[in-house]
DNA sequence: CAAGATATCTGTACAGCGCTTAGATGTGAA
DNA sequence: TTCACATCTAAGCGCTGTACAGATATCTTG
């Protein structure tokens, strides 16, 4: 594992134990998987003593929180960055959420693991002009849907990612690679998917 | 926590150890929840030796799995309750689900934090003429899908599935509130996301 | 019924975990 | 310069999953 960055005998404070803990986290995270993740692995891979991280994180959850909130915020900017670049189709959306599941398996679950504890819709995802959330409900209204009906507005928003959120967890399964192999590869698959979802027509 | 169910000084072999730590270990997820349901606590609940499950199951996930098992035994039976009770509406359908994920809150994890280990879809929910997904395949050839389009109706049970778990993940946020609220309750709520989902119309 | 093979359970131990506390070390303000 | 404060280390507690050797009960075979 690498051991920070220089070799170095680091000073006694260190300048920015807490960013380094979360890029150890993301680091250890991507190579080694969610069950990997120890507090003690994070400080090992810092480059510090198992008790340091309390200074800058509560407890454990703190810090997978702070993990999170760094993987809620490039979420938004894929999805940002795929609505620009699609046209604005809302299967486009779909297909960005999902890969970016895809492609971040162990942040992804961490995302939710902290999202499930507290039962609530992390902050980044809340009212923020910039969060995917706002995205997928400014791309409802662009196809139709009437900004006044607030409530109607809501609930397809909600459908539409309780939707991607369910196929980012399925589609991995090894029962479905006859179907992607049929319909000519994952991203077919995953559009054949949300498209029978309705919301996601076109 | 209660101690097995006899006072008297259990005999050396318990007999039908590998059920009773089973049940063990469902009865600490309800009253302890997900976090608290270590192999040795699942031990202490059933008054044996921590080392006493290695002869039944060969790690924590295997004994994991056999309460997962019996998760998804209770989901399809549930669902196949509420089909025949509610005139086998998928909406219906969709809702049992739903219900099933907020009753059983940490049974419903383990089941899928089994799912996810091996990315693959539960044995108990294949072809299997008893489970919840062929139950959801029919209801939506009764409904007037294509039976010959095989691919098709796969697709769309997919799609279903993938919308109902991630209601059930999402439907618990304090977010959603003012909605329950405003719908007149939760399964209103349900109902009306399951609604934009395009699939469960009607 | 005797005897040994086998399945089941216990006791003990190890390394790793999250977290706490007490004390060491460096930093910045008075 | 001094002293308060922020940051770090060292040591340790009780917990965890798991391995292993040995105890105990049951089953099989004679």
């Amino acid at each position: 594992m690498s051991q920070a960055k220089s070799a170095e005998p680091r000073p006694y404070h260190h300048g920015d134990l807490r960013n380094a803990l979360v890029d150890a986290a993301r680091r250890l995270l991507e190579a080694e998987g969610p069950s990997a993740l120890s507090l003690r692995a994070v400080a090992r891979e810092a480059g510090v003593s198992p008790a340091a991280p309390y200074h800058h994180f509560k407890d454990k959850a703190e810090l997978l929180d702070a993990v999170a909130h760094e993987g809620w915020h490039t979420l938004n900017t894929q999805m940002a960055q795929a609505k620009s670049e699609d046209g604005g189709a809302l299967t486009g959306l779909g297909i960005a959420y999902v890969c970016f599941a895809h492609e971040n398996p162990a942040l992804y679950r961490v995302m939710y693991d902290a999202v499930r504890e507290k039962e609530a819709l992390p902050e980044d995802m809340q009212d923020n002009k910039d969060s995917a959330y706002c995205l997928v409900r400014d791309t409802l209204i662009e196809h139709g849907a009437d900004p006044a009906a607030e409530t109607h507005l809501e609930l397809a928003t909600i459908a539409a990612w309780c939707g991607a959120h369910g196929l980012a967890e399925m589609s991995g399964f090894k029962q479905f690679q006859h179907l992607k192999d049929e319909l000519g590869g994952e991203r077919e698959f995953l559009a054949a998917v949300l498209g029978h979802m309705g919301l996601f027509t076109k």
